[in-house]
DNA sequence: CAGTGGTCTAGACCACTGG
DNA sequence: CAGTGGTCTAGACCACTGC
């Protein structure tokens, strides 16, 4: 009925199982809830592309059936990943592979607003590709992405204007080895976010993200990239975003310019 | 067994009521599911101060009982207070009032970590209450903390150094009717996060709040608390803390100098 | 050991979606 | 209308805490 990857099959976990995994050599509390197992098996068959984004994965009552759990069990597994962003319920649809391209949450990453508030009014960027080019990682890239220096990379430039306004100087880092064949036209010519581009174009999901985020003075470079004076302070954010099994994926580096627009963060 | 504020004692919601709340003004959806209800009257009982910050509150058992619900729908309602920090469960143990003088969560607020990422071996910030004075709200605070203009505010100036370096100044304004009391003397007196001395103090806990972030140049006057040039970016940090009910409590400007030190962001 | 929260089940019914 | 996720219940057992 299933056809599954052969690994772990329809490896029924069975009830009140210790998942043993044996003795491993890593110190894992070697036990995890039958929930933790199935929510286990549901990312995997989401990392191996068994569901394509924006796609329905089967019911809560199939996999119950699958899994020879109870439907409760699975809806708690379904509950977390759901809360990650991995996946969106939808009453009487369905739960579907999250995306970057929904209207919601799209731009989720980005957190720079206007100051009027008002994101619609503003409209979308103008994005404009100052280069795209293959490099090597350097000792400092390869660290931050999981790479060995020397790796191919692809190295992106861009500048993000609002109302005419060029405000973010992005930078991007993107591992060789994954993004075969994207070049400044493929970036140019797409419409959407990015990292929707990411999802359709190469497969690559964009889990979650770090920011590190300081106050700094541009170079006469950049000076002359966003028109601005070397007297502009500007926002730099560097994220790392990753993947599934938090891979990283994706190094960023971004001077935003807060004169007319500012980062929002929210705490809880 | 249980005496209970006059207002809704012990108001047993009819399962699968609708909590009508008749046909209102307002434009609610006008339902809400049991557990939702259940939610928000233990949400009453924490404003009211039924159960003090850091003590327990009745077991899962106990406030079914009350409520006259099943296990799971209390569960449920306590899971949401949970994972909104408002309460904190332990297994074996109890489900308890969160605090702001947790050690897992102190600093809860406070995002700047320093480069070598290991807050342990920086130790604790050294305090210097500038200034705590009583003003009038401006129309712009007024605006910003529900008040209005002319309320009296209280306004507290500090600056926090890290290993003897002043690294953030900051200026805070309160709501001068809640917080009747507060001195200079309190503050340099205290020793734990100023949000745990408002909870022992003057029972006001903050629950979430929202920063504006930017990067600026200070002037003359930031320069010399500071003890930097003027020509050192800075990232602005404008916060609104709230307490329950989305009920604005504090009106926080932060300069923080990311020479050393960076803002730390997590998306997802 | 009793009491707490945590997991799991099975079954009933509700609310929403789309044919 | 059937199928989906969402809520609610009742009861069993597990894991952790502290006496």
């Amino acid at each position: 009925m299933h056809s599954l990857p052969p690994s772990s099959a329809d490896s029924a976990p069975s009830a009140h199982a210790d998942a043993g995994l044996g003795s491993g050599v890593s110190a894992t509390p070697a036990f995890s809830p039958l929930y933790q197992q199935i929510k286990a098996l549901i990312l995997q068959s989401l990392q191996a592309g068994e569901w394509k984004p924006s796609a329905a994965i089967p019911s809560e009552m199939d996999l119950a059936a699958r899994y020879k759990v109870s439907q409760g069990t699975v809806r708690k597994a379904i509950d977390e990943l759901a809360a990650e962003n991995l996946l969106l319920r939808r009453q009487g649809k369905g739960t579907f592979v999250a995306t970057h391209s929904e209207r919601q949450v799209q731009y989720r990453f980005l957190r720079l607003l206007p100051d009027s508030g008002d994101v619609q009014s503003e409209g979308p960027a103008q994005r404009q590709i100052i280069d795209c080019k293959r490099t090597r990682a350097s000792a400092e890239i390869a660290k931050i992405m999981g790479l060995r220096q020397g790796d191919a990379v692809l190295q992106v430039r861009r500048v993000l204007a609002f109302s005419g306004t060029p405000t973010i100087l992005e930078d991007l880092w993107l591992p060789g080895a994954r993004f075969k064949g994207l070049t400044a036209e493929k970036l140019r010519a797409d419409n959407g976010p990015m990292y929707a581009l990411f999802e359709t174009e190469f497969g690559v999901r964009m889990v979650r993200a770090d920011e590190k985020i300081r106050a700094v003075l541009p170079d006469t470079e950049q000076c002359a990239l966003l028109h601005i004076s070397p007297q502009t302070p500007l926002l730099s954010v560097e994220r790392t975003s990753y993947t599934y099994n938090d891979e990283p994926m994706e190094l960023r580096r971004g001077l935003y310019l807060t004169e007319t627009h500012y980062y929002r963060n929210a705490l809880s």
